[in-house]
DNA sequence: CTTGACCTTCCCGTGACTGGAACCTCTATG
DNA sequence: CATAGAGGTTCCAGTCACGGGAAGGTCAAG
């Protein structure tokens, strides 16, 4: 299977899946004219990353718990691991975010945004 | 007033505050030594610039909102524009991040995360 | 005079791609 | 058979907002 098919099932542009791998996590085999040759398993794992990079899992998330899919040994408390962690960062992103939030909607809010000069928003980020 | 003075008044890393004069955010004077010599003013937007950063400003959006900052003709409205617009983005990251966390949340609570390799979050992750 | 803190510039690296140039290969059509 | 266009290839540069670190100049205290 070419790259294009791929991307098309996968979801995943092909400049994306030719950087997976780029960095290992993907490595499809080569056809004569040099094209990239996808099998099922490549198709698969590609889907695997797309999911796992669409919750958030950074590459190096992603490599470990591609690892840990293709293990069949392994502990699944690993994985859960790496998923408890992944949560608490997310959790703190979004209370960053909110404060954010907060504190900026108080300040639109206290904006009359019109013609005037007079601007809270400006006197709220002068301190 | 020399840059670590100036970094520590405002919390901004000596690195960062070079590399704002680097694109044009302040212009401090230079000393005949070649040390940077900040005003008062250059103290106050770098206070500013720390804020907006604070709130997610981009910097360009900084960039903008600085210029209307120094601006004491602006109408409050161009400043409200950016900030409402920011505040959507923000928005936006917020409900991002809450869709991964609900369902990240949901795999980890259905994996025992034991020695056992059987294990919901790699099957959720392929699909 | 030396030590050590502070300052300078310069260049490379980050994460996870994205855009674009220059070029090669396959397939369908005139 | 020539060609056009779609798809593939590599490689290099840029993104954003800095951070690390090298190599060297400057200043105040002892």
């Amino acid at each position: 299977m070419n790259i294009g098919e791929v991307s098309e099932r996968t979801g995943l542009p092909a400049k994306t899946i030719r950087y997976y791998e780029d960095i290992g996590l993907v490595t499809p085999q080569r056809a004569a004219n040099s094209y990239r040759e996808f099998r099922e398993s490549d198709v698969h794992k590609l889907a695997f990353l797309g999911n796992a990079r669409g919750l958030g899992f950074s590459i190096e998330d992603c490599r470990a718990l591609l690892t840990l899919w293709e293990d069949r040994s392994r502990a699944s408390g690993d994985v859960r691991q790496i998923a408890k962690d992944h949560l608490v960062e997310i959790e703190s992103k979004i209370a960053g975010l909110q404060a954010m939030r907060a504190t900026l909607s108080d300040l639109v809010s206290a904006c009359a945004g019109d013609d005037r000069p007079d601007c809270p928003i400006l006197k709220g980020l002068a301190g």
